[in-house]
DNA sequence: GGAAAAAACTAATCTTGTTAGACAGGATAT
DNA sequence: ATATCCTGTCTAACAAGATTAGTTTTTTCC
């Protein structure tokens, strides 16, 4: 965005050195950050070094050290990226309460898909203070009594960052989600399987549609 | 417990290096993964190294690699240690099942805030494989149609471990679950932490109820 | 115009994972 | 018994990478 477009050339071009202070900064902590997720995205978490970072934008490693305390802060910084994306995912997003409780626990496990590698970051630095504006959207309209909405918020956090944790490590390791079941030793867990919903999001969606019954049955209005 | 004595003395007493092949192994796997998990549990994840997990052995770094590949193959064996404890957290577990359930439950969450820093192994290398027997067991007796067993694993056990994991991530980092809430800018958010259960632990259970409703309500057999 | 701060650089350090090759005690077969 | 091989350990050395120190140039601000 900001970056000049000299930053992205000079990650082809071997680097030429420059001295003293540039016209205008050519590191900002969000291209650092963006350049980070690219790279943990194509060579995984550990694979990321300050100086392929560097190398990107185009400038020496020991320079990221004017814009980050350090490596974490720079990590930091890319799980806010990864979670900040989780929110451009739909142009708008649904008025029904359940309806949009079912998007946005989509709209994660999809990116959580996108950045395989990088998902976990969203678990060591989750960046609370940055959710509860979403939190508070999500109460506003909970159709159910106030003294829920900590069970109810709990609940479906759990689960949707569950799954799509889960979700991104079995992608990054290139493992299925269940390895070959054998019927003979488990005859249930194969039986199990077999009768599973055909995709891994309709298996999810429908998990959380029981768990969204639950609340209707548990915290809703008294039948008769 | 299979260890000698003297390992854990010579973590203590500067190693006196021995030379040739010892009459018993110095090194086993297990007490190698016992402990980095012990290491892992004082220092962090990052802070584990090769060096220290040797010299809590008496040994010096390279010769783990006789055991292990790799530091990642010690790693998936500490996530395996770390997944062992949980069935260890119980004499006997409940015949009925959504007691059991509970319980299992709240036995990993349990393990996780015991290992806080291990818990992210669980993520990284899942052993899909042991579990499978764990799997079998819960369905055997899982009072729902065969065609729902897929969903209600899925629903319960990504819940069980976003929870866990959660949890275990705000102890390791000394933050708490939830961030101060200003009340003027996040009224429905502020009175729902206010009406919350008085423990995390009551806050997981209750949540896991509401699925275990929702799974009756939607699985179960039709009222009337 | 000068001072101070900013933003880059180079050089150097230190920790660590990992490899290579040596060595010696036990096990096995003759 | 003895020669041989295997096993489990060691020491030495490397390469990568995070981080620190100190330098230099340019911009900005008075």
């Amino acid at each position: 965005m900001t970056s000049s477009p000299s930053a992205t050339a000079a990650a082809t071009t071997p680097r030429v050195p420059r001295a003293g202070r540039p016209a205008s900064p050519l590191i900002t902590r969000r291209a650092a950050a963006d350049a980070a997720l690219s790279l943990i995205d194509s060579g995984g978490l550990d694979g990321l070094s300050l100086q392929a970072v560097a190398r990107v934008l185009g400038v020496s490693a020991p320079s990221l050290y004017h814009h980050f305390r350090d490596k974490e802060e720079l990590l930091t910084q890319v799980a806010r990226c990864f979670l900040e994306e989780i929110g451009h995912q739909q142009e708008r997003w649904s008025d029904d309460w359940e309806t949009r409780t079912i998007e946005l626990s989509l709209a994660t496990r999809r990116v959580a898909l996108r950045h395989p590698n990088a998902a976990p970051l969203a678990l060591r630095f989750f960046p609370r203070k940055l959710m509860l504006p979403a939190y508070e959207r999500s109460l506003v309209d909970c159709p159910y009594p106030p003294q829920f909405h900590a069970v109810i918020l709990e609940a479906v956090e759990k689960f949707t960052y569950g799954s799509a944790l889960f979700a991104a490590a079995a992608e990054a390791h290139h493992t299925p989600a269940m390895p070959p079941v054998d019927e003979a030793h488990f005859p249930y867990l194969a039986s199990a399987i077999a009768a599973a919903p055909a995709s891994d999001e309709d298996l999810h969606v429908e998990a959380l549609r029981a768990l969204l019954d639950g609340f209707r049955v548990r915290y809703g209005p008294r039948q008769r």
